[in-house]
RNA sequence: GGGCCCAUGGUCUAGCGGUUAUGACGUUGCCUUCACAUGGCAAAGGUCGGGAGUUCAAAUCUCCCUGGGCCCACCA
């Protein structure tokens, strides 16, 4: 009997060897189908938590799903390197403040700090035996790309500039979601809600003479108050005209508008510029002045009061204050409600005008939705979280921002005749400190050229992944065969930004959808069905959690403990010992097996048959459940004929048989072991892919999925031998007798009849009755 | 306010009109049985969230209610 490596051994072995075979290599030459996966991008030091790691096992378990289907598979590793992150930390590290750092300074601080980084999350890539194309970064096709390489911005920049071109990007001056923190911009999609207890307040207001009252949030807004707006049909405010502020004395009219909840508060609501979108819609609608006192910094402006240069929330109590001691405040209650943040920094977002690029999006919700419906969505109800998205879109994308590690719009600007320019050599640019290439400006010919400062959301870059990874710009005759790309797989959240986005582009550029399918996974609680948060601090990491469990058991517990496409997933010690427990039997099953010579022959006998075309039948319906991308259904019917049928008894009854040195049951039982491995490597790499190895001297990574024949679903049979095996156990040890010490007689299923010599071989039953 | 999803022994889960309602984990008891004590055997534990309806027959189909989870929306 051969002996095996332990667990640690195994994963060391094989991840040398998929290293040194270049195991996953993407052969562009290839004359297999392309399978393309499009993976989302972890940002460089981000901890890689399990629930990442999950992304990673269902996009890797797809991976190897399909490699093993024939197909050449594009799957690349890519690392996000973009964005705030990296600047926010480079303020906490260095000590420096954006705002005041000279901006040359500050990207050498970025890099410098980028190079530092230990780049954890390829680690716990190969850890988790993710099995990219390459680790190695490079410009073909299947390399291991960066968000912050010239090819990568310059396609960004390219992408930028197909959409300028043909009139999808505009710049405008609005009202947009401004996060202080962050110092810019931010858009719809980067907004979320945090549930909070705040407090209304009741003030009153002195309106034509008489006292009424307001109910408000936020009354440091007082000053931008540019009206009282009541419902239409409210009888406590007909008429009113004219309101008499209190703080700034000022007077504001009182107007009327259908959208006034009658019961919320006093009825009577305080319009400011701007404390949320609503105020927006109604300062147009109504054509009042805006009046604008929050700051860039998220400080008072503009007051003429003592709180110029606050903060909101130093305002907010210096005025809760002033209105009491003035006798203003009548009552102060606590409500429960939501109030947007900014998704990076998670402070209040705050409503300031700006002027930004937008990307057209609102005229297209309709053509956007249909090509939703040409999108095949796993689970099929996951579709319904991008429908709302699109439906609910009021306004365009926001992509410039005011910030510096990022790709820089492409764009310089004539100062005297003020056309927008660009250049198209497909190079990166950096327009803040490179003077136009061209010199002169095309319509005017003016050399007063000025580049522009801003660069473009993170959003903007990632939603181009898929274009990227397919070639898009450097091989276009494979672009054009590779896109759209075949798969997106990654949570729920991201499906309004990174799907959307994706689905924008590719629309606008393409009229085509991003990608074929799209999966959408649930997210991994803790042990107690809670959400992973750091500030709970139930969060787990990935390099920590494979400290313990070996990466295949922490690889099966993905698909053991529920659906991950239909529902979290609790990262419960039980589950994981349940999938140790599974490997190991597996192992032992091979260690026994591998005693009996694998060799293909026609003798074989009624039993072993049956029990084959049983495994087959098996086989083709676990292929089935894995090709709609439901390895829990099929990894819980492997395990269940693996360990309840094929080790307890079916390898049990053919024992005798098999150390008598008999080839029929040698050739079926390691036939199914060796197909059930197969059937594994997509869930359990390591194992399957070193026992294969060991047992069968082949290349796991050679084989191929195919439908079995002749299959038959012999499970009512199968069930009955099942019974038959246990009853002769159970009544050998009620008698007290030992496993291999014969019986007279036993009772028979007449069903059973065919097979009855096996159970006499197996049990030394001497005579049946039926 | 609108929408989506879910509800089966302590926990997870199978079930897709007729089953004594799966299986696993956990619990308890017994077993050093020749691949595996990361093993084997056995026991306890569920009126399938509640109600009504369709049907000869409902965990399974329909409706309502309740309780969870998620998403969207301008509640000041």
């Amino acid at each position: 009997m051969i002996s095996l490596d332990t667990d640690e051994e195994i994963v060391r072995k094989v991840t040398e060897k998929w290293e040194k075979t270049n195991s996953f290599r993407f052969n562009i030459d290839s004359d297999k189908p392309v399978f393309s996966i499009d993976t989302p991008p972890p940002y460089i030091n981000a901890i890689i938590h399990v629930g990442n790691a999950m992304d990673y096992i269902i996009n890797d378990a797809i991976a190897r799903l399909e490699r093993l289907n024939g197909k050449e598979v594009l799957f690349p590793f890519g690392l996000d390197k973009n964005g705030l992150p990296i600047e926010v930390q480079v303020e906490k590290e260095y000590k420096v403040n954006i705002l005041n750092t000279d901006r040359e300074k500050f990207l050498n601080l970025c890099n410098e700090l980028l190079k530092r980084y230990s780049n954890e999350s390829k680690t716990a890539m190969i850890k988790l035996g993710i099995s990219f194309n390459n680790f190695s970064f490079g410009d073909s096709i299947g390399d291991a790309y960066e968000t912050d390489s010239n090819l990568f911005r310059s396609t960004t920049q390219q992408i930028f500039i197909d959409l300028w071109k043909k009139g999808y990007i505009y710049e405008d001056k609005k009202i947009v979601n401004y996060c202080p923190v962050c110092h810019t911009t931010i858009a719809d999609s980067e907004v979320e809600y945090e549930e909070a207890d705040t407090s209304l307040y009741r003030i009153k207001v002195l309106v034509d003479g008489t006292e009424k009252e307001i109910a408000t949030t936020r009354p440091e807004m007082i000053p931008a108050c540019v009206a009282l707006v009541a419902n239409t049909s409210d009888e406590r405010f007909k008429g009113l005209k004219t309101a008499k502020m209190p703080i700034t004395n000022a007077s504001v009219p009182v107007i009327f508008d259908e959208s006034i909840d009658k019961n919320f508060g006093t009825g009577l609501m305080m319009l400011c510029s701007y404390g949320d979108k609503h105020d927006l819609e109604l300062i147009r609608k109504h054509g009042l002045q805006e009046k604008i006192i929050i700051t860039e910094e998220g400080r008072i402006k503009n007051t003429s009061l003592r709180y110029d240069g606050m903060l909101i929330i130093e305002a907010r109590k210096s005025i809760v204050e002033d209105l009491r001691s003035a006798g203003y405040l009548i009552g102060e209650e606590k409500i429960h409600s939501q109030h947007p943040i900014c998704w990076r920094s998670k402070t209040p977002i705050e409503f300031i005008p700006e002027k930004e690029f937008y990307v057209k999006q609102k005229e297209f919700k309709e053509d956007l939705l249909s090509l939703s419906m040409k999108m095949k969505f796993y689970p099929e109800s996951s579709r319904q979280i991008l429908l709302d998205w699109i439906n609910s879109i009021d306004q365009d994308w926001p992509i410039s921002r005011t910030r510096y590690y990022g790709t820089e719009i492409p764009l310089w600007k004539c100062m005297d005749c003020g056309e927008y320019l660009f250049v198209e050599d497909g190079k990166y640019h950096q327009p803040w400190k490179e003077p136009y290439p061209n010199g002169t400006c095309p319509k005017c010919g003016s050399k007063n050229i000025v580049g522009e400062k801003r660069i473009l959301d993170t959003w903007f870059d990632s939603s181009g992944t898929n274009m990227f990874i397919a070639g898009f710009m450097r091989n276009n005759s494979f672009f054009d065969r590779a896109y759209p790309v075949s798969v997106r797989i990654h949570g729920k959240e991201i499906v309004r930004s990174w799907t959307f986005y994706s689905l924008l582009k590719s629309y606008i550029l393409r009229k085509e959808v991003p990608f074929k399918e799209v999966v959408v996974h649930f997210h991994v609680v803790d042990q107690k069905g809670e959400k992973m948060s750091k500030s709970k601090g139930n969060t787990v990491t990935a390099i920590d959690a494979l400290k313990s469990i070996p990466p295949d058991a922490f690889r099966l517990w993905v698909f053991l403990s529920g659906n991950p496409l239909e529902g979290d997933i609790r990262f419960s010690q039980d589950k994981i010992n349940e999938a140790k427990r599974i490997i190991n039997k597996v192992k032992n099953l091979a260690k026994f097996l591998s005693q009996f010579e694998y060799a293909e022959t026609k003798e074989i006998g009624d039993f072993d048959r049956m029990v084959m075309e049983y495994f087959n039948w098996i086989y083709n319906s676990i292929l089935e459940d894995f090709n709609r991308y439901d390895f829990f259904s099929g990894l819980l019917r492997l395990k269940n004929f693996l360990i309840n049928v094929f080790a307890d008894h079916v390898v049990e009854l053919r024992k005798s048989a098999l150390y008598r040195g008999e080839k029929p049951p040698a050739y079926v039982l390691n036939y199914i072991l060796k197909n059930s491995l197969i059937l594994m490597n997509p869930l359990a790499p390591f194992t399957s892919d070193y026992l294969f190895d060991v047992l069968f001297r082949s290349d796991i990574n050679k084989e191929k999925f195919e439908l079995k024949e002749p299959e038959a679903d012999h499970s009512q049979i199968i069930e009955k031998i099942v019974e038959l095996d246990s009853s002769i156990w159970k009544y050998k040890k009620d008698h007290g007798l030992s496993l291999n010490s014969p019986i007279e007689s036993f009772k028979l299923d007449k069903e059973l009849v065919g097979y009855k010599d096996i159970f006499s071989d197996a049990h030394k039953v001497k005579s049946w009755s039926v």
